[in-house]
DNA sequence: GTCTATAGTAGGATAGAC
DNA sequence: GTCTATCCTACTATAGAC
């Protein structure tokens, strides 16, 4: 395999095993068996192959479960299979590397713009699917499709931090998302009369917010 | 002001504007415009120092909005007063800190510890106000205090890292919170009828579920 | 408790042989 | 493209004067 993608797998091995404060040229090129000078041959800067690692495994990543969101048909199935990505994922510490990058570019610079990018991958997909879901839900006029994948996204990467620290807790938390998905669930499959009346009360209880 | 303090204030001041990749003995000690050497003196090491600024100032922040949680008699209510509350410690950064903590903990050690407690912090506030509020909702035999008071923890952390990353994107985040809490709003002034009815309609999901 | 000075180590990055 | 060797900087931590 080329050394290039051996580095990255290395920055991977690295977050995934001791976090981002532990990634340093050495540390990356001893985990990718690969020679601590052809980081700055191959990316010039160590911060550079961080910030291609974050976007190129994000982008393998989402493009694998690409289909799946294609298939999603309720907001507890979008749920569910955001719980499924999270699981299959945390074995190859894949929204760590994200989660860890997301950290580590507080400061701005490159890292906030790889990030940013990563980012945008999930988000997309995530909003694009909400709204084929949304779209006949009696929920449809009273949620924002971009907001809600953008929060949804933040959520899993917390709680991706979350569960490196408390392993137990995150499972808990897991379940009550298994809850809401439920719940999703059934107010998707109100009947029409029950829906009319949600959606009525849903829009006074936005008028008297607005005033 | 004591040194001990300054120090502490150092580290939040570094997080704050750097994030945790740019805390060293270093630069926290010319942030709080103090010695460098009085770290070792004072903490020992400078992970310690960390960890116990960590702690320190999460039981600083929950403490003073604590009054603000007991107040709290609905579901809607509660996530209204995460969202003020995020907004209010963003100035000050404190969930930055607590945030980036996590995320330098992701190795264990000594920060796995502080950033456990100091969630628990926030958890065990939210699972109470959770579990007063729920009791009487419809939702009540559905939901589980503990795992949802995990998982809003995690998300608001998720999201103060995002936002450093993408502040609109945040805000969009932020404001479908806001139509979430309306929803939850709604639920919860259900009628005795509607009421009932969800509930049949929740329990039978949960047997169908469960086969 | 606080300072200066410094030991010892790990880090980013480059030069130059192969 | 890859390696060795190395420069220089920044780091953690300690010793010892005050």
């Amino acid at each position: 395999m080329n050394t290039k993608q051996r580095l990255i797998d290395g920055v991977l091995a690295v977050i995934r095993e001791q976090g981002i404060t532990a990634v340093s040229a050495r540390s990356v090129a001893a985990a990718a068996g690969a020679n601590q000078a052809l980081i700055f041959y191959h990316f010039g800067n160590l911060e550079e192959l961080i910030a291609q690692t974050c976007v190129q495994t994000t982008e393998v990543r989402v493009a694998a479960h690409r289909p799946r969101f294609a298939e999603v048909r309720s907001l507890a199935e979008l749920l569910a299979l955001g719980r499924e990505i999270h699981e299959a994922e945390r074995a190859e510490g894949n929204l760590a590397v994200l989660a860890q990058t997301l950290a580590g570019a507080q400061g701005g610079g490159r890292l906030a713009e790889a990030t940013r990018e990563a980012l945008g991958k999930w988000t997309t997909e995530v909003e694009s699917t909400l709204m084929r879901v949304l779209s006949g839900s009696p929920l449809t006029e009273f949620t924002d499709p971009a907001g809600l994948a953008r929060a949804t996204s933040a959520g899993f990467l917390g709680l991706t931090l979350f569960e490196a620290v408390d392993a137990e807790g995150g499972e808990q938390a897991l379940g009550a998302l298994a809850q809401l998905a439920a719940l999703a669930d059934v107010l998707e499959s109100l009947g029409p009369v029950a829906t009319k009346a949600l959606r009525a009360k849903l829009r006074s209880a936005a008028k008297s917010r607005a005033t």
